[in-house]
RNA sequence: GCGCCUGUAGCUCAGUGGAUAGAGCGUCUGCCUCCGGAGCAGAAGGUCGGGGGUUCGAAUCCCUUCAGGCGCACCA
């Protein structure tokens, strides 16, 4: 029985209740579906709903006296082993063990299907996350991003959503020119110049432009005039660290379907075309020579300029036209992650998205990740690229691994400062709960070796009856969480509720496989019974949740650690 | 000054109105005579920053206050 259904028996008994007069409610009141919840102690029940509570005042009557004829009801329910009123007036229930263990069958046949489910069924979504400029590697901040990012983007579609990845590159303005000025100050052996960039990667982009211009056949960029010299540097510096970009990021497992470039905004006319639309619509103005939005029309504080009075596009007519040129590719729900540092942009992009005639917080969504601190010795650490202490995402790869580094990132709620500390990352990564997943994964996998050579087949049947201790029903429960766990994080745009989830799993999975006295698989000179092919499934079904939940975080599931 | 996020065990963090607030790490005590000890069982450790309010019920919602982080450009 699902909580679905419970759901369900529990809607049909009110329903009943109200039809023959024992519930004085309208019709209307009744819920279509009553929420059920899994108790935290076990005592109460696999199963547990406070609607009672909830109705009682509405019907004019207590809570306890709802929910004892709402237990009568139900108890006669097949599926369902017990029901108990408890406190002031919850309902926990208790399935039968046999009803129960059917969820093990369920989720072996359904494998790596099991945890999908269509609450987002239907919806294009464009989900842009990272966008670092490539102006250096990516930091740490980047790659807390790509991992939430990337989790995010695998729940949402295991909910049914079309999802593309896309970054934004960032290869338009000052801080381009910045960057461009830097490599061909170091390759000249000048000077860094005030507002440019240190740090070693800067030597080694303008050695490797250098390299590259050669190859190609071209002059040595150094001796260019300083004009020339400084595009030759901008071009192939930005498309060398793009490169380097790229790489580390599909070195941690994430790919983009685009790569979007801010300059092709500005080249193909999308900047003016998505002015233009604005103004129509009536919201563009103009003043001191520029041209502004009327966003305040639509709860920013203040309007933005849009084309300053240089001429020049305003950095925010790049996001302007962005925005515009996804929702003309067709997609729904436009996602954009940004680093707590952006907060301030949310305002004025709703303003824009609502200026377009569309719904803010609909079609557009913007999500605020916290930012990452370091921390060594207990003290933070600031990290500057002229003190050279900057975490990049392959020096965290390098330290702990993509799993242990993707794992980490992702279990903590975007909304949280995280702080990561560099000495643990150094020594002690056998700290990472991810460790402790993934042992439970592998763990499994053992038991199915040691099953085959013992001569345990899920095969030769399954009674699900037999699954009937308490630590089973616990890990029955938790298994039957797992789809409403993933359509949560999808929903609430969470996925470290996947994180967590496992966690539980992981350690209800270890508590029940080392009860000494229930062996999942015979002792060698034991027969194999029933009892030890039902343990098998529930092992298998245990396997594949783990595998999946990993899965959506982009983590290994490893059959041996 | 205004805005957003945060404040929960020694540390790092879960917990979007329910029952006795949880996990990992750290500390302490047990557990390998056969399925993986990267594990399990147990103990200690909390005025959920403070104060009001709403509710049958608040870590959770509202108000207020304190503390920390991050923002408030014709920069990008």
């Amino acid at each position: 029985m699902t909580p679905s259904e419970l759901s369900e028996a529990l809607s049909s008994a009110l329903a009943a209740a109200v039809a023959d007069g024992t519930l004085a409610l309208p019709t209307d009141a009744v819920p279509a579906s009553v929420h059920v919840e899994r108790p935290r102690q076990r005592e109460h029940g696999d199963w547990a709903t406070n609607v009672a509570l909830q109705l009682a005042k509405k019907a004019g009557t207590t809570p306890r006296a709802l929910a004892e004829d709402l237990a009568a009801r139900l108890a006669v329910h097949p599926g369902i082993q017990a029901v108990e009123v408890a406190g002031p007036g919850f309902l926990n229930i208790t399935l039968d063990a046999a009803s129960a263990g059917e969820l093990a069958r369920t989720i072996v046949e359904t494998g790596a299907d099991y945890g999908k489910g269509a609450s987002e069924a239907g919806k294009k979504v464009n989900l842009e996350f990272v966008s670092a400029n490539p102006t250096g590697p990516i930091h740490i901040g980047g790659v807390r991003w790509a991992a939430v990012g990337d989790s995010l983007a695998r729940v949402l579609e295991a909910s049914g959503a079309e999802v593309t990845r896309e970054y934004y590159f960032n290869d338009h303005g000052a801080q381009i020119d910045r960057f461009a000025r830097s490599l061909l100050a170091r390759a000249r052996g000048e000077q860094a110049p005030e507002d440019g960039y240190g740090g070693q990667y800067i030597a080694e982009i303008a050695d490797a432009v250098v390299a590259d211009a050669l190859a190609a056949g071209e002059p040595d960029p150094r001796t260019l005039p300083d004009a020339e010299a400084q595009e030759a540097f901008r071009a192939r510096g930005v498309q060398r660290m793009f490169g380097e970009i790229k790489q580390s990021l599909h070195d941690f497992g994430v790919d983009f379907a685009v790569y979007f470039h801010e300059d092709s905004l500005h080249e193909s006319g999308a900047v003016d075309h998505a002015v233009d639309r604005l103004r129509q619509e009536g919201h563009v103005f103009d003043a001191d020579g520029a041209v502004w939005l009327r966003t305040t029309d639509f709860g920013d504080d203040k309007d933005r300029v849009v084309i300053k009075s240089d001429g020049q596009a305003a950095y925010i007519a790049g996001d302007i036209a962005y925005y515009l040129d996804k929702r003309e590719r067709g997609f729904d729900d436009v996602i954009i992650m940004l680093g707590a540092d952006h907060h301030g942009y949310i305002g004025r992009m709703m303003a824009v998205c609502a200026a377009f005639g569309d719904e803010p917080n609909e079609n557009l969504q913007i999500l605020i990740g916290q930012m990452v601190n370091l921390v060594k010795d207990g003290q933070p650490v600031r990290m500057s690229k002229r003190a050279g202490n900057v975490l990049t995402i392959d020096d965290l790869v390098d330290a702990v691994g993509v799993d242990a580094a993707r794992y980490s990132l992702a279990r903590s709620s975007a909304d949280q400062n995280i702080d990561l500390d560099l000495d643990l990352l150094a020594s002690q990564k056998n700290e990472n709960p991810v460790y402790y997943v993934q042992y439970a994964h592998s763990r499994t996998c053992a038991v199915d070796r040691n099953a085959a050579d013992r001569g345990v087949r899920r095969e030769d049947g399954f009674d699900p009856a037999l699954l009937d201790h308490p630590t089973e029903s616990a890990l029955l429960g938790r298994l039957n969480e797992f789809p409403r766990v993933v359509a949560q994080a999808a929903q609430l745009r969470e996925p470290h509720r996947v994180a967590r989830y496992l966690e539980a799993l992981a350690g209800e999975y270890h508590t029940w496989y080392q009860q000494k006295d229930r062996r999942v698989l015979p002792y060698p000179d034991e027969s194999v019974t029933d009892t030890h092919r039902a343990r098998l499934w529930l092992n298998d079904a245990v396997r594949q949740v783990l595998a999946n939940g990993l899965d959506l975080l982009g983590v290994t599931a490893p059959e041996r650690m």
